[in-house]
RNA sequence: GGAGGAGUGGCAGAGCGGUCAAUUGCACCUGACUGUAAAUCAGGCGACUUCGGUCUACGGUGGUUCAAAUCCAUCCUCCUCCA
């Protein structure tokens, strides 16, 4: 292990797992840390119900955080949510309603309460709602407050400004309020809750340095800023995406075994960094796995995929997605995880079309997708390459197990079981 | 308020009266090779189809024409310059 530069744990742990990519004052950080418990905040838009992997790594931060002795809190931004970020995206997003938001914040909850402890003591994670600040803002009054600290000039050589402007695309007033506002938040959680340090990735630094810089103008305080590099695949694009989608965290928008594969199908050159981030493994550990070779990366995949998957949806949908993982790809045969539809005997006892089987399980997207799939020779009924577009089963293709297994390509697969009468 | 310019498939970006379901790149999907990796090569990439076709699409709405993404009118949105 190496020795670590920093006294306190946290950054400790945030160093060699490779969460560190600008932090503002790592010494004062440091130092602050070790004077006992502090509080530090991510943001997070309620702009969805669900996270995906593109916040887990930030949320692991949060994790880590409170393992080390220190309270993680949670920011919803109910209020900036009502506002469209300016970042990446060219459009502008759409506004949500408070209605929405306020589900969404529900079930955030729900997918933050799995790597974090929310509770009512010291170091318990707790959620707050810049909606409760922002809301009742004076217009005036946050102009002469607040607004006095900006500058139009350094605003403007902001990224997601820059970026905007250069490429003659369209910027509102509403959305150039944006960093503000958050800076902003910075300094109310302060004043709550005494809270001094911020974290979350490095395309926000730009924002949660706003924040810092603001809360020592307004109130003199001494705040601190940390941004993770962001995950980008070793190829460089960014990370997250499967066919389906992004890769949530909500087992009922991403099941467990897909979520599995998804850790399983990793780059090589990316499992090392994933092991660090997004397992709870000791650094020793990961580093014996990270020296392994070849074919043998495998093996860390699949502890990649195994940890992962039992951190996000627990040890028993780890091993079944495992156990299926195993059955599909090892041993050749069906899984009981895979994604399933069921269909009535008598349907089926009359024939049923491969092409729609492969429509409702979802393995494509429409019926000439399937065709497509067929031409191409991916389509394939128990492991049986299907030829003829016409092609259908019954009764009779039904494994012993009672059901008829359908893959669209090498990795994806579905079961279409008989529904018992 | 005035003068120009632009709105095309997930994104970027061609087309500017018929041969346009729309060139090309990226992304994505499948096949080959492999290690459920990467790279590479090949094919595909609106929907439905009795595979002959049918339908829906080029900001919205009307119109001209045998025929429009392409022309005209109008509305909406955005950009640039001027006041």
């Amino acid at each position: 292990m190496t020795q670590s530069k920093y006294k306190s744990d946290f950054l400790h742990v945030m160093e060699e797992r490779g969460f560190i990519n600008q932090c503002s004052d790592v010494e004062g950080l440091d130092k602050k840390l070790c004077e006992g418990v502090q509080s530090a905040y991510i943001g997070y838009d309620p702009t969805g119900p669900s996270l995906h992997i593109g916040h887990l790594y930030t949320v692991m931060m949060l994790h880590w955080f409170q393992q080390c002795g220190h309270k993680p809190i949670t920011l919803m931004g109910g209020g900036t949510a009502l506002i469209p970020d300016p970042t990446l995206k060219d459009k502008t997003r759409p506004l949500l309603s408070p209605a929405d938001i306020e589900t969404n914040v529900e079930s955030l909850k729900q997918v933050f309460s799995k790597f974090l402890t929310y509770g009512e003591g010291p170091t318990d994670a707790c959620m707050v709602n810049n909606y409760d600040w922002l809301a009742g803002l004076d217009y005036i009054e946050f102009l002469r407050d607040v607004g006095m600290h900006f500058t139009v000039n350094r605003m403007l050589t902001f990224e997601s400004v820059k970026t905007r402007l250069d490429r003659e695309l369209p910027m509102t007033f509403i959305e150039f309020n944006y960093m503000i506002l958050q800076g902003y938040d910075f300094v109310q959680l302060h004043r709550r809750y005494g809270t001094v340090f911020q974290m979350g990735g490095s395309d926000q630094w730009g924002n949660i340095i706003n924040g810092v810089e603001l809360g020592r103008k307004m109130d003199r305080a001494e705040l601190f800023a940390l941004t993770a590099p962001l995950l980008t695949t070793a190829s460089g694009a960014k990370m997250g995406k499967t066919e389906g989608g992004a890769v949530w965290l909500n087992a009922d928008m991403l099941s467990p075994y897909k979520y599995y594969q998804y850790w399983r199908n990793v780059e090589d050159d990316m499992v090392g960094t994933l092991l660090r981030r997004f397992t709870l493994l000791p650094v020793a550990e990961i580093e014996k796995l990270e020296a392994l070779q070849g074919q043998e990366i495998n093996e860390a995949k699949k502890i990649l995929a195994f940890e992962a998957t039992r951190l996000c949806h627990g040890e028993t949908a780890a091993q079944e997605a495992q156990a299926t993982a195993q059955n599909v790809f090892e041993q050749g045969v069906a899984g009981t995880d895979l994604p399933s539809i069921s269909i009535a005997e008598s349907r089926l006892a009359a024939g049923v079309f491969v092409i729609d089987l492969f429509v409702e399980t979802e393995l494509a997207g429409s019926k000439g997708d399937v065709r497509r799939l067929i031409k191409g020779g991916g389509a394939k009924v128990n492991d049986g390459t299907v030829t003829d577009e016409k092609q259908t089963v019954s009764t009779e293709d039904l494994t012993p197990d009672g059901y008829i297994k359908l893959s669209a390509g090498k990795k994806k697969h579905a079961l279409a079981w008989v529904e018992s009468p």
